[in-house]
Formats: structure tokens, C-alpha cells, sequence
RNA sequence: GUCCGGGUGGCGGAAUAGGUAGACGCGCUAGCUUGAGGUGCUAGUGCCCUUUAUCGGGCGUGGGGGUUCAAGUCCCCCCUCGGACACCA
């Protein structure tokens, strides 16, 4: 047998054992555990941590990949990696699963983790495992519970008493975040209204400063995401106006409302207040209270799925009371309606109805005057009911008449009403504080205990953690209540405070409490004096690289920009945002639309493993597209990966020279194609191109494959040097068969911290250029030419050219525009 | 309604700073290899015209206008698809 067929180029490695093997060595290796010793630059490539429902998905795979390369990108390049992996372990999946197969919480967590943690490894993700953490461990809640009580003393968390947004199905209370289109975000059931007394944070504090910090983040976070964080912040400038109120008892109060367009106070004919406000029952006369309560009670009923309706009518009841217009002098009626919401601004509002859309709407429901103020030009919405918003000239309107520009007849009637102290300009915001309790399990307690003649007393540091008690199965049902209320010996205490009865507060936290910080426990995930060792975060943090969905645009990211700036503020950091760059990976659909049980269009990841291997899927996802793009599996062929990676690792065969060859003695032309793809797949490795990097990659294996078969030959060093590099490439995305390669190629493993290679500069420079000739911007030639060709040679080289003279026949040449060494146009006329 | 993204071959997608449109891959076609092929290799593949094959020519990045020697890229208008927010005064 020759040389030759034993090694027949349709050779091709077994998948699976050359991941039990590798799986094995690596294990042992331990390669990618964070030094952080100081000898080289640090960097934290971060990814959002998953919850443990089942085992992973397409949608783990994704993220994984695409954030591995950036992790395993820097361990080549040489920094000290921070990646670490942790689970999001408590929530609501996992106490409906105990409640269905009668079991505590955690056996369904912790089993899912350990099943996760096996497909990651599998996955060969390069996390660092020793830092491994879960938020429902009580080592871990422990310091949220700590947190949470530095809040507090902060006043950045407190109780109130307040209608909050109820899943009848899950008996729990919803953060508006988490209510989407009138429904709840978990189960879809429609969210009503109900009154508790609930624990906040004070987000609003920081509406500001997490608006004003996000310049820092502009260009390294997704615009969407900035913007979509601007939209939920919510900021607007305008001011407070005090009306007098006449009530029907003949007495006054004022009524304060806030505005963005004071300047149109002259044309403010009523006032209309939240309908389920308390303000409104406040001011209503009696004879209009029955009007009044009927009104209400038909809001409440009326679903916030009716209540998003865009053409919705106008609705609302007159409260039998007048105000006095500061501007006029006028009295105008007052109004409560639903259109008027109780938690923004004052909960009322001057009604401008010639200038807002939504006033005139109302206006025009129950005839109320509307007087134009602003003559735009446009038609008189008095007589077209299309409200006008722009600028113009103020008429009507006193002092202002004859003034064109808004923004100097908001400054002129702003200074009026804080002279005669009705008023002063104002700021509002759409951000709400941050509803963190659940009447729910499965979270993190909190370490509050109500004593009856203490109050509220916060449970000693040295008392925390407290710890969940054991209640399973029925247990756990929703009633309405926590389930930790019905625990008598867990919720009886005595007073930390007294030493008299008390009891434990019984709900839990959002579980978006756990996720505010995990990212700082990483840097020293088993420190025990704190919830983190400040120094290793110092060393650590920021994260030099977020990696995660989309969908946690605004909640888990401002949440965690919240924590960071208390913490700031604590003096417990140095820095005040938390994530450096931000990488939204799109999501992995099936023929156009969304997987799903339903549709039945799901894949199932643990069979594409097993069909075509690891490497080939992460290949796969990360060739398909630019990283932050949805991928259609349908579009994709994990087939073809599989086969490009059979094709790269006959390579690491066919190379016949000893692995330290002398490079240099090599086949020039085949050298600078693997210089020149090394060098740009580093640039596009940062720019997040990566599906652009694969393809160059894959172009090195094509003229290496030619320079073995039928150029410079397998003995050559450059094919070597061609070989070594693709195999070092490769590790970013396709780890087993760049370690199979690397071992064939006569190394010791690892490859994936084997280090990038080094660029010669002078095998970047093309030996010759293409240069291109036009005539009126037409290609008529091409043109090979040396890269420091003169202007003046490249131009007569282009003139001379016989298809260019050919088209120029007949013309005399009028201008002629060279780009040296690349293009010349020559126009002709 | 407001805000943010997109629209490039049969498909996924490439294209520094305006300078060869369609890299790379999938698919398809033809041929070779093979006992066989979900293998390997070779060649071809934007559309149209012309040609025995060549050599050529024209048109092409959603549509229309503009700037420029030169536009997928910059400017204006429009169409369209997707996403987010949605009575926030």
C-alpha cells in the first residue's frame, strides 16, 4: 500500500469519540481558570447566566457560541479570561413543577443545573468552573438578603400600600415590567388590580443618573437598547401648574398638574383627574359621588386589554367642581376619566384641548369649550378636531400673543407663574419604582420581621441568611398569600429588636433581584466577609464583554445599572455602570417563525449534537450570519460545517514537514494568505464579524488544500504554517477538531491556549495589485500592477490597455482620475 | 401614532474611508471518483442579448430624484417588512 491510499482524501475523524476523548484531557487540564495573579491583562467576558428549565436549547447554543468566541479569542491573544457560569436558580417554573410532582423546588432546579452543566461542558464552553455559583444556594442569597437590607437603610427600599398588578392565575403580584399587553408575561393570564402592602426600590432616585451615564455606554451597547432604556426612563421636561380648586363646600385648595406646554395654559378650558385616583373621590360633590363610583367600578372592570385599545372612546364624569385657570382667571370644570393615569405626573392635568389630541378627543365627547392658542397655520382645530402640536403664533393667550417660538413662550409663562408662585418648571419621568415582592416561594426571603411593638425591624446581619424552610408539594399551592405565611414555625420569631412575637415578612424577592449582582459575585464568588471582595472586583470589573438577549433590554440591565450605582454610592465600587460593551444575539427561528411546541417547528439541540457534533453546530451558528441577526435554522446547513471541518482536519494530515519547520523557507505566496487571514481574522474577531472570520478561515483551508495537492506540495513549512494557523482559528468555534489538528500536526494539547499567531508585517504587502480601469465609470479593464506603481505609470499602463482603447475609439479623452495603485477612470466624451 | 432596525442572486450572507457588487457557504448543473453514496474531486452558476465556442455588449443592490469622474455606500422623497413602546399630559 502507498503513502497515498492509506491516507485517501476522503478520510474523515469520528465525532463523537473525539469529543469523549478531548472531553477527558480537558477536564484535566483545566486550561481556562482565571489566574488573576497580575501576570497578564485582565478581561471579563460575561454571559447572561441561564435559568435552569430542562436541559439547553437552541437559544443557549447560540449565545454560547457566539460568546465563546470572543473568551477563547482572548485567552489566544494572551489576557487573563475571566468566564464564569452560574445559574439563575430560583423562580416560578420550578415551584409549579414541585407543586405538580408533589417535591421541594430545589430537586427540580438543582437536578435541571447539574443536567445543564454536563451539555455545557459537552458544549465546551471555556467557562471557569471554579466559580461556579447559583442564586437559590443560601451562601449566595445571603448577600442578596444583605443587600437588600443596605437598600433599606439607604431608603432605597421601602413597604407601600398600593393597587399593583395581580396574576389571578400565578396569585402574584407583577412589576409593570413584567405585565406585557395587559396580560402576565409568564402565563398570559389577563393581570387585574388589587391592594397589598408591597416592598419597592427607590429606581426612581436614580432616573437621572441611569439616563445620564448611558453616554458612557453609547457605541459599545446596541443603539436599540439605549433607546429602548431612553423610552422607558421617560424623561420629560416641563413644568407644575397650580390651579385653585373651588369645592363644593364653598372652600379652596389647589390642584397641582404637570405639563409639557405651560405656554398653553391660556387655552386650558377644564382639568381632568385620574378616575381611580384617590384625588378624585377627594374633590368629588356629593351629588355627583354615585356618578362618580359607578364610573370607576366600570373602569375596573373594563380590562387593560380594552383599555390599550388605541380608538378607544373617551369616557369620564364631571365632579361637580370648578377650578380657577392662573392664567385667565376662568373657571373651568373638572373632569375624572380614565385617560388620565393615577401614578404619572400629579395623577390630574390641564386639559388643552385645541393642542392635544387626547383633550379634544374628550372635549369633543362631552362638548366642552376648546379655545386655539396657537395659530400654526394649520386649520382651526376648534371647527376640525385634529389638534394642532407645533409651533406658531401664540394668539389669544395675553402677554404671549404675537410670540412665534415654543420654546420662549414656555420660559415667559414658566418665570410668570414662579413670580406669583403658582408654578415652576418640572421634570418627569415614565420610570416606576421597582416592585419587588412576590407572594411566591421560590425566591429569596425577606429578611424583614414585623414585630407588634417594633414595626418593621430588619433581621441582624449576623442572623442572615434566612433560610427558606422545607414545604413541598401542596404546600406550595398558590392561595393568594406566600406559602411562607402558612409556615407558623417559620414565620412566628421573636423580635430581633424586643424579643416579643413577631413574624417574618413572607414574601419573597423578584428573582431580578438575584440576577442585579451575580456578575460582581463571579470576581470572588466564595468570598464570605461580604457579597464580594471589593479588590477582586476592582481587578475585574467592569465586564469588558455582556453577551446575552435582547429580551432583558430594560429590565435586567437597568436593574443591574440601578445596583451598581447604590453600590457606587455605598463606596463599595469604583465604577458606576457595569458592562463596558453589550452583544444582543439575535434568536435561532424554524422556517420564519418562532419555535414552539405548538407549531411544532422545534429542534431539538441534544439531536443535532448527535447527528453532526458539537463543533459543527457551533460552526454552524456562527457562519449563518452577523452575530446580532435572527437565524432561520431551515437557512442553515450543519451538513456542510461538518464537512468543512473534515476538509480542515485532512489538512493537519497531509502535512509531511516537522512541527517547528522554518517558516520562513516557505512558499511566499501561500505564507501571505495565512498572514493575511490571521491578521484580519483579528480584526474581525473584535468587530463581532464572525460569520466573516469563519469565511476567511475557510478560504485558507481552499488554497492550502491547492498548495499540498497541487502547489508548493505537503512538505513545504508555509503549508504548515497555513495548517497550524487554521487549526488555531478554528479553536475559537470548532475546539474538538482544532485539538484533534493540533495533535496530528505533532503538539501538545491545548490548542485553545496554543496563542495567536504572530503577524509578519512584511507578508501583508501584496506582491501585485488589481487594478481596475474604467471608462465613464464602466469597467473596461484590469490591470495587474506592482502596489507602488506611479500615478503617471498606472495612467499610460491603463491608456495603452487594448480593451480600454477599444471602447475610448471614436472619443477624446477629457479627464482622467487615478487612485493609484487600484483604479483609474477615464472620461471620455 | 411614536421610536429603532432592515430591504443585495434560488437561499444565508460578503463588500475599510464612495472606487472590481455578489467573498464564503448552501442549493443547483455537468463531469470524474466509487460496488454503493447524505462521500471526495474538477468545472460552472446574478439576469438578458450576441456567438459554433470565443470575443463582446446591455441591465443590475425595494422605487424615484439628486450630489460625484465614480453611489449598495452620501443627501431628499416614497414604498415595504420586522421589532419595541403605546392615552406618560
Amino acid at each position: 500500500m502507498t503513502e497515498q491510499e492509506q491516507r485517501p482524501r476522503t478520510a474523515t475523524y469520528d465525532v463523537a469519540a473525539t469529543q469523549d476523548k478531548w472531553r477527558a484531557v480537558w477536564d484535566e487540564l483545566d486550561p481556562f481558570r482565571a489566574a488573576d495573579d497580575g501576570s497578564r491583562e485582565r478581561r471579563y467576558a460575561l454571559t447572561m447566566f441561564p435559568y435552569p428549565s430542562g436541559d439547553l436549547h437552541m437559544g443557549h447554543a447560540e449565545v454560547m457560541a457566539l460568546h465563546d468566541v470572543i473568551a477563547r479569542y482572548w485567552w489566544q491573544r494572551g489576557y487573563d479570561v475571566l468566564n464564569p457560569i452560574g445559574w439563575d436558580s430560583f423562580g416560578l417554573p420550578a415551584e409549579n413543577a414541585a407543586i405538580a410532582r408533589d417535591e421541594h423546588p430545589a430537586t427540580y432546579t438543582y437536578a435541571n443545573i447539574e443536567t445543564q452543566a454536563e451539555s455545557f461542558r459537552r458544549y465546551a464552553i471555556s467557562f471557569d468552573w471554579s466559580r461556579r455559583l447559583h442564586t437559590s444556594d443560601p451562601e449566595y442569597y445571603r448577600w442578596t438578603q444583605w443587600l437588600f437590607l443596605r437598600l433599606r437603610e439607604r431608603g432605597l427600599a421601602y413597604r407601600k400600600f398600593s393597587p399593583v398588578n395581580w396574576c389571578p392565575n400565578d396569585q402574584t403580584v407583577l412589576a409593570n415590567e413584567q405585565v406585557v399587553d395587559g396580560m402576565c408575561e409568564r402565563c398570559g393570564a389577563e393581570v387585574t388590580k388589587r391592594e397589598l402592602s408591597q416592598w419597592y426600590f427607590k429606581v426612581t432616585d436614580y432616573a437621572q443618573r441611569l439616563l445620564d451615564d448611558m453616554e458612557q455606554l453609547q457605541g459599545r451597547w446596541p443603539e436599540r437598547v439605549l433607546a429602548l432604556q431612553r423610552n422607558w426612563i421617560g424623561r420629560s421636561v416641563g413644568a407644575h401648574v397650580e390651579f385653585e380648586l373651588h369645592l363644593h363646600d364653598g372652600s379652596t385648595r389647589p390642584l397641582t398638574v404637570y405639563t409639557t406646554r405651560p405656554d398653553t395654559l391660556y387655552g386650558a378650558t377644564f382639568m381632568v383627574v385620574a378616575a381611580d385616583a384617590k384625588l378624585a373621590a377627594d374633590l368629588c360633590a356629593p351629588e355627583q359621588r354615585a356618578a362618580l363610583e359607578d364610573y370607576v367600578e366600570q373602569v375596573r372592570k373594563a380590562s387593560d386589554i380594552d383599555r390599550l385599545a388605541t380608538d378607544r372612546p373617551k369616557t369620564g364624569v364631571y365632579l361637580g367642581v370648578t377650578a380657577t385657570n392662573p392664567a385667565t382667571g376662568e373657571q373651568v370644570p373638572v373632569w375624572a376619566a380614565d385617560y388620565v393615569l393615577a401614578d404619572y405626573g400629579t395623577g390630574a392635568i390641564m386639559a388643552v384641548p385645541a393642542h392635544d389630541q387626547r383633550d379634544l378627543d374628550f372635549a369633543k365627547v362631552f362638548g366642552l369649550p376648546v379655545r386655539r392658542v396657537v395659530d400654526t397655520g394649520e386649520d382651526n382645530p376648534e371647527e376640525t378636531y385634529v389638534a394642532t402640536t407645533g409651533d406658531g403664533t401664540y394668539v389669544s393667550s395675553g402677554e404671549l400673543d404675537g410670540l412665534t417660538d415654543k420654546a420662549a413662550g414656555i420660559t415667559r409663562v414658566v418665570e410668570r407663574l414662579e413670580a406669583q408662585g403658582r408654578g415652576a418648571g418640572a421634570v418627569n419621568f415614565r420610570l416606576r419604582d421597582w416592585l419587588l415582592s412576590r407572594q411566591r416561594f421560590w425566591g429569596c426571603p425577606i429578611p424583614i420581621v414585623h414585630c407588634r411593638s417594633c414595626g418593621e425591624v430588619p433581621v441582624p446581619d449576623d442572623q442572615l441568611p434566612v433560610v427558606l424552610p422545607d414545604l413541598r408539594g401542596a404546600d406550595l399551592k398558590p392561595k393568594g398569600t406566600s406559602p411562607l405565611a402558612a409556615a407558623a414555625d417559620w414565620v412566628n420569631v421573636a423580635c430581633p429588636s424586643c424579643g416579643g412575637p413577631a413574624t417574618r415578612d413572607s414574601d419573597t424577592m423578584d428573582t431580578f433581584v438575584d440576577s442585579s449582582w451575580y456578575f460582581l459575585r463571579y470576581c470572588s464568588p466564595h468570598h464570605t466577609d461580604g457579597p464580594f471582595d471589593p479588590d477582586a472586583v476592582r481587578r475585574w470589573m467592569p465586564a469588558a464583554q455582556y453577551v446575552g438577549g435582547v429580551e432583558h433590554a430594560i429590565l435586567h440591565l437597568l436593574y443591574s445599572r440601578f445596583f451598581t450605582k447604590v453600590l457606587h454610592d455605598m463606596g463599595m465600587l469604583d465604577f458606576v455602570e457595569p458592562f463596558t460593551a453589550l452583544l444582543n444575539q439575535g434568536v435561532v427561528i424554524n422556517r420564519g417563525k418562532k419555535m414552539s411546541k405548538s407549531l411544532g417547528n422545534g429542534v431539538n439541540l441534544g439531536e443535532q449534537l448527535a447527528e453532526f457534533g458539537v463543533d459543527a453546530i457551533r460552526l454552524t451558528l456562527v457562519f449563518a450570519g452577523p452575530p446580532e441577526d435572527n437565524i432561520d435554522w431551515a437557512d442553515l446547513s450543519p451538513g456542510g460545517s461538518l464537512k468543512f471541518l473534515q476538509r480542515a482536519w485532512r489538512l493537519s494530515g497531509d502535512v509531511t514537514s516537522a512541527p517547528g519547520a522554518a517558516a520562513g523557507d516557505g512558499d511566499v505566496v501561500l505564507r501571505r494568505a495565512t498572514h493575511r487571514t490571521v491578521h484580519e481574522a483579528a480584526q474581525l474577531v473584535e468587530s463581532h464579524r464572525f460569520n466573516v472570520m469563519v469565511a476567511r478561515v475557510m478560504e485558507l483551508v481552499n488554497v492550502t488544500r491547492k498548495a499540498v495537492d497541487t502547489g508548493c506540495g505537503p512538505d513545504d513549512p508555509a503549508v504548515r504554517e497555513a495548517v497550524e494557523a487554521v487549526a488555531v482559528l478554528l479553536s475559537l468555534v470548532a475546539p474538538y477538531t482544532a485539538e484533534e489538528m493540533w495533535q496530528r500536526l505533532g503538539h501538545q494539547p491545548t490548542v485553545a491556549r496554543a496563542g495567536w499567531p504572530e503577524v509578519d508585517p512584511d507578508l501583508l504587502v501584496q506582491e501585485s495589485i488589481t487594478a481596475v480601469v474604467q471608462v465613464q465609470g464602466k469597467l473596461r479593464a484590469k490591470l495587474q500592477v506592482s502596489p507602488d506603481v506611479s500615478e503617471a505609470d498606472l495612467e499610460s499602463l491603463a491608456l495603452a490597455d487594448p480593451h480600454v482603447q477599444r471602447s475610448l475609439e471614436g472619443r477624446t479623452v477629457r479627464k482622467v482620475i487615478v487612485r493609484a495603485p487600484k483604479l483609474v477612470n477615464i472620461v471620455a466624451g
